[in-house]
DNA sequence: TTGAAAGCGATACCAA
DNA sequence: TTGGTATCGCTTTCAA
């Protein structure tokens, strides 16, 4: 049935190193003999058994990748790159999805850690001390989140949040809200401290909600909360969260972007596929997972295969996505004296 | 470094045979030799090696899942699904995105082959031929496409359809459009036959638009000729498709639902998330991708594995989700006289 | 109930 | 440049 290497070496009548070699150190055979070799396995539908392999070298060229929701277009997006890039390089993917729970979390990598040569983490929530064990288990990226002495690859999400704020400033708004995620989140943590510093720079007047669950359900409960505390503009954790938002506006008849700004983050189909299109900060996710990989592979491949200096990549090609489509008038036309208000 | 059965066998001091059947078979090891080999087993802190059991055993309790695009939230679902039945059965899964590719699909898989038990197919443009060759490669699992001889879990696409077809018949439509999804779709061509059935049975007009690939552009492109065409209801291929429709109707003045009524198919976030909500067509894609795990299972885990007759699981769970959020006015109240129009 | 030993399919070191 | 063979870690007869 399975054709192995002993029949290829059998049929080209040679020992099966020599097999072997054709095919890990093709150089090393002379090229007579490997011709020979090359047309015994394809004549035979031979290919390599993959297990075999790795249970010899003890490498198995599969990358897991641990994703809270791949049902949540941040991380598709983010998995469909690592997918693509892991399949140029040779590496094939276990997908491990946690279904946000943060408890499972570590206890999978664990699992995940004896199957694959390394691990590629988007875990926000993920504490530091499981972390810790993860990293210790395997080689592993960690995922639009920094930690000391762990390779990363991540968005600057500090310099997006200060994007949408001065896009709102633009736009002549003077009191933003910003909608934080969930609790533990890395990524939420950080666009906090972004947004103060943008806003105290920019002297608009800031207003946090949350964290809150990075859901659509999240918005629609914020959007009271919101209209309430007297921002005109809002930047929401993420393109779902301010979807839930504008729906909820809609219901209080709060026109967008008449009467309020909504900018939402990460800029994923849900904020493309709005009619009128979302104004979202646009994080280049499949660059993001592209790098993970070479940085993973980088390690991976290299000889000395110990130091393994931790890395980091921040990449920093954030844009703000602007609502196309039909959009109404724009509530405060932006001043053209420049002022600049401080508030403490 | 890594601790092996050898030296759990050791610390024992049983045979290597002992404490592998301590964990394949228990029954088969007296309670306090278990017991001993258990806790040796603890401190030294064993797992067995996957790889080494998989080329012992010949499978690898892994499962192959090939989708067309992970990006897109429809094949998201149902890796989602198929990935949390599949650990709850202790499967891992590769993930494989052929990124719409329908020529690498086929070597995609075959290659995958190779590494797992079993395949699931996301593949509704994969030929018939090409299907035949990979599902001898490999026990495989068709999802939402049928075919013969191959085990399959579908949705009643065309049961979506008449109930789409219901929902505008009963809000007083006349003319329907429907726009088609990518040639050669499997569940495109379904659709295109069960609305041409029930529109016949229900006396509504029917114009088909496509096909088109199945993407926010296609809508937007077919926003134009449909009403260039004459009728005041949608159905969309799916939910990207008709937010695109919406979106170019708003452009052209045309009201969503007062002047066109769209519906939706596979609601997705995307349809739930819009303002005001999609109504669509709800496929049950986590039973779907549940399904497929079972059935795949079910087969592998067959002691006499090799019949594995081909087995066909009909999903027809689905619903129209009707649009929420605040509605405008319908175009035309559904009339209380029962009118039978019928039409060539 | 337990152990010895032969694989599973490839790699890689050591000789030739 | 090639071949023999031990090895990777576990499973699974077959005997004891």
């Amino acid at each position: 049935m399975t054709v192995t290497i002993a029949e290829v070496a059998a049929a080209a009548d040679v020992s099966t190193s020599t097999v072997s070699r054709c095919f890990a150190q093709p150089d090393a055979v002379r090229a007579d003999t490997r011709e020979r070799v090359l047309e015994a396995a394809r004549r035979l539908g031979y290919t390599p058994n993959r297990i075999a392999r790795s249970l010899a070298v003890g490498r198995t060229r599969t990358l897991g990748l641990i994703v809270p929701d791949i049902g949540n277009l941040f991380f598709a997006s983010i998995a469909k790159a690592v997918q693509a890039r892991a399949r140029a390089k040779d590496y094939a993917v276990f997908l491990a999805d946690t279904d946000e729970q943060p408890g499972d979390e570590a206890e999978l990598a664990l699992t995940m850690a004896k199957q694959v040569d390394g691990l590629l983490l988007v875990a926000p929530r993920m504490s530091e001390d499981e972390l810790t064990e993860v990293v210790a288990a395997a080689p592993a990226v960690l995922l639009n989140r920094r930690m000391d002495g762990v390779s990363s690859v991540a968005a600057a999400g500090a310099e997006g949040v200060r994007m949408a704020a001065e896009h709102v400033r633009a736009l002549g708004h003077r009191h933003l809200a910003l909608i934080l995620g969930a609790r533990n989140s890395w990524s939420s943590m950080e666009r906090s401290r972004a947004a103060r510093q943008a806003c105290e720079e920019l002297g608009l007047q800031l207003t946090e909600f949350g964290p809150l669950p990075p859901k659509f359900g999240s918005g629609v409960g914020a959007a009271d909360l919101v209209l309430a505390a007297g921002p005109t503009a809002v930047v929401a954790h993420n393109d779902m969260v301010a979807l839930g938002l504008i729906s909820r506006f809609a219901e209080r008849g709060v026109r967008v972007p008449d009467d309020m700004s909504v900018v939402g983050c990460d800029d994923t189909l849900l904020a493309r596929t709005a009619t009128p299109s979302l104004t979202s900060v646009s994080i280049p996710l499949d660059s993001l997972g592209r790098q993970a990989v070479d940085l993973m592979v980088r390690t991976l491949d290299q000889p000395g295969h110990r130091p393994a200096p931790a890395e980091t990549v921040l990449e920093s090609g954030l844009t703000v996505r602007r609502s196309t489509g039909p959009l109404r008038t724009q509530a405060a036309p932006p001043t053209a004296t420049t002022t600049q208000p401080h508030r403490s």
